[in-house]
DNA sequence: TGCAAATGTGAGGATTATTCATATTTTGAA
DNA sequence: TTCAAAATATGAATAATCCTCACATTTGCA
């Protein structure tokens, strides 16, 4: 009844073949874009290569010369994900300066990536799907701590007399909760969202001020 | 190259017919043990039916008489750790009555289910593949909301004039973010996973006692 | 004993991911 | 412009796997 998605090795998938013309440039966007959507539909799980290279108005070959498997396709995107989201959290927390500022600029953060969680369907599931992929699961790790980076960055300016390696801890360790709050956030019902989402918040806060 | 896993309908998965002779509960057992030292080798994706019902020394049929496909295996591993780690929670919660006992029991608690995940392959691999699969992130919901209520309940005495729902989410909360920092402990190195954790103990114990 | 229910079996059906031999298009140097 | 090499396109065929099902065997029990 199945397909199988590849052996277990978590090598990162990277394309088989960098497009190096416009016209192959152009059909792997077009590859892209009908994997996001068949994704938002169904999920990745359900995704089928064949509906890829249909919808995409290619052959099933062209899609294998670009993405050597399956995962490469999820793994793509979410690459894509997350660079956007590294640039956005960093321009949020450059400029912070004092708690006040912290608060804030986490507070509209978290606010930003709930919403976000909510409203797109294709990176709830790529990050809902992260744990049983170890490539996906490696590139959210690298993300996060990039973010809790930019995080660690702002302690650091904030409390210059604590210990930087705890502060490096915490800001990880806060980050990844918030990443599981959102994920806890959106598989229960919405109000009960919004209050352990407040919840985190202020835990997250009342850690990073060490109040 | 691949069979797939069932479509995306989060049935639970129930046994398709209960053994009800001692003969067939026997066989299920040693199903049961296959898979699970076949899930600790190779992790469950990699886990193939075949393999499972040669080792069990049954025919692939007969594993399908009492499982109805392939997840309701993991399934019914995941349900015995849930049962069994809920009874030592419930425990080792009882009868805490101060601040004190419940920063005692707590880090215990986090200390016994590290050790846990460190220890067992195939409770990792299980619940790491928990969000990809809807009945078993049903399952894991309900066990963290049962274990969260044991949580409730101690913070409910040791803490009357709070509003209860605000406890009630907090429990919640820190309980999944429990579990979220156990996953990332031990996806990183030793060290590190060590720091994470202490670092989820001091913030999960500041927050349940308000401090 | 004998029959119905429970259980056991494994070859074959059904899906999919992925490959590969071959055809077509583009590029860039002569 | 010409043309050979590189890049790209194609989809039928392959391979791997899950799961079904028609039929065989065993067990419980009246």
């Amino acid at each position: 009844m199945e397909g199988r998605v590849g052996s277990q090795d978590g090598q990162i998938a990277s394309p088989r073949r960098a497009p190096s013309q416009q016209r192959s440039r152009e059909r792997v966007e077009r590859m892209l874009a009908a994997a996001s959507a068949l994704i938002a539909e169904q999920g990745s799980d359900a995704m089928r290569m064949g509906e890829v290279a249909e919808r995409a108005g290619v052959s099933i070959g062209s899609l294998y010369q670009f993405f050597p498997d399956k995962r490469a396709i999820v793994w793509a995107l979410a690459e894509r994900y997350t660079a956007e989201s590294q640039a956005c959290i960093s321009a949020a927390l450059a400029d912070v300066s004092d708690a006040e500022g912290l608060g804030q600029a986490f507070s509209e953060l978290v606010d930003i990536y709930y919403r976000l969680f909510l409203a797109e369907p294709v990176m709830r599931d790529i990050w809902s799907g992260t744990q049983a992929d170890k490539a996906l699961r490696e590139l959210e790790l690298a993300d996060s701590r990039a973010n809790a980076e930019f995080l660690t960055a702002v302690l650091k300016r904030l409390r210059p007399a604590a210990d930087p390696a705890a502060l490096e801890t915490t800001a990880f360790l806060v980050w990844q909760m918030g990443e599981a709050a959102m994920r806890l956030a959106i598989s229960v019902g919405r109000e009960e969202g919004d209050r352990l989402v407040a919840a985190y918040k202020r835990m997250a806060l009342r850690e990073l001020l060490d109040q």
